[in-house]
DNA sequence: AAAAAATGAATGAACGTTCATTCATTTTTT
DNA sequence: AAAAAATGAATGAACGTTCATTCATTTTTT
């Protein structure tokens, strides 16, 4: 692992745990095992930092939920192989999750990040339109199917994160999934 | 207006605006329009304030949730009025709405306050309990049906702040209670 | 009824401490 | 030997908190 990726993940560790407001350099740099002044070689602040480990978080998250997509496939099989992967990713790194579900409205985000920002349900926005015009899903508005798609599934990750469910089984994640897509598709 | 509730109000504007790192006591204090010294008067420490206002806020929220539970009425009318509360509080206070959302998985509140954390569920969790027992609610986890009640109710919330939908416009709402209900109730 | 005394909420300057950032020096790599 | 990368002690601005002092209001005394 290089230096730069030391310091995101630290960053990422360390947030979580105590805030932006608790996050002092000196401990971050001991976490990362080097020094704060290397820190500096990387990153211009403590608030470039952040802004550059949203950007890469949501970047990640959306290129692995992308390759569920397939082009000309049924919007059935993109939409539930895009959400498992969703799903998937969030339950094996539930850090990411909440450092997503906390910055991604946060006063911290610069304008420039916060572009990068909606992106975050932009996959899902891409599916959904296409099924809109080919009627393939409900008649309602694009953005109650988003929020009718992706709003369950932070919901129980959230209950996931303080261990109300276990979202781990097979079982759970099914049943969350084609709730999803009942909720979306036509009857 | 008294002064606990000036300062606890200008808080709440601030910590939108700017967040817990950026906001200091002595702008506080000019939001407030009184001195610095004041705030040590009714709050014991920035950390302490708060957890004050979201104690505050997560017990008005859910005193007003639940006033559209009536005891022995039907499910289905309790649930509609219970979240129509829910979405008309969060949009004549979107503030409010942002720093729940905001704070209620951050390690910034005290032990003590995340118990009363959890809480801002449990109107819907109760509700949803009581119509499990009597099989008036769909075959899923209680876990899932909450996340199936309230997610997309969040989902909804944050496209709006953003500017993205109008929650304000009575269809848009009323479509948005009743998708919620399609996905709980049984068909 | 007037004067004196007591109260305590509010003030804001002062203070200690934290902590992000810098940069001269050292270590490592080429 | 030169260049590049890393170190960490030093800096000083920022800021949460304290506390002596003020003063409008209330209570007690005359």
């Amino acid at each position: 692992m290089n230096t730069k990726e030391a310091i995101l993940k630290a960053t990422l560790r360390l947030v979580n745990e105590y805030g932006f407001y608790h996050l002092n350099m000196k401990q971050l740099a001991a976490e990362a095992g080097i020094s704060v002044g290397t820190i500096y070689l990387y990153f211009n602040s403590k608030e470039k930092l952040i802004n550059e480990l949203y950007k890469n978080i949501i970047r990640d998250f959306n290129a692995i939920v992308l390759k569920g997509y397939e082009e000309g496939r049924a919007f059935k099989q993109n939409f539930f192989e895009m959400m498992r992967n969703a799903i998937d990713h969030y339950i094996q790194n539930p850090d990411r999750f909440s450092f997503i579900e906390q910055y991604t409205y946060s006063p911290f985000l610069f304008k420039e990040t916060k572009e990068e920002n909606l992106a975050i349900l932009e996959p899902i926005e891409k599916i959904i339109k296409e099924a809109k015009k080919e009627n393939q899903v409900k008649d309602l508005p694009e953005t109650l199917l988003i929020a009718l798609s992706y709003g369950p599934i932070v919901g129980m990750m959230k209950l996931f994160i303080v261990g109300k469910t276990d979202l781990k089984k097979k079982m759970q994640k099914e049943l969350l999934l084609e709730a999803c897509w009942q909720s979306v598709s036509i009857q």
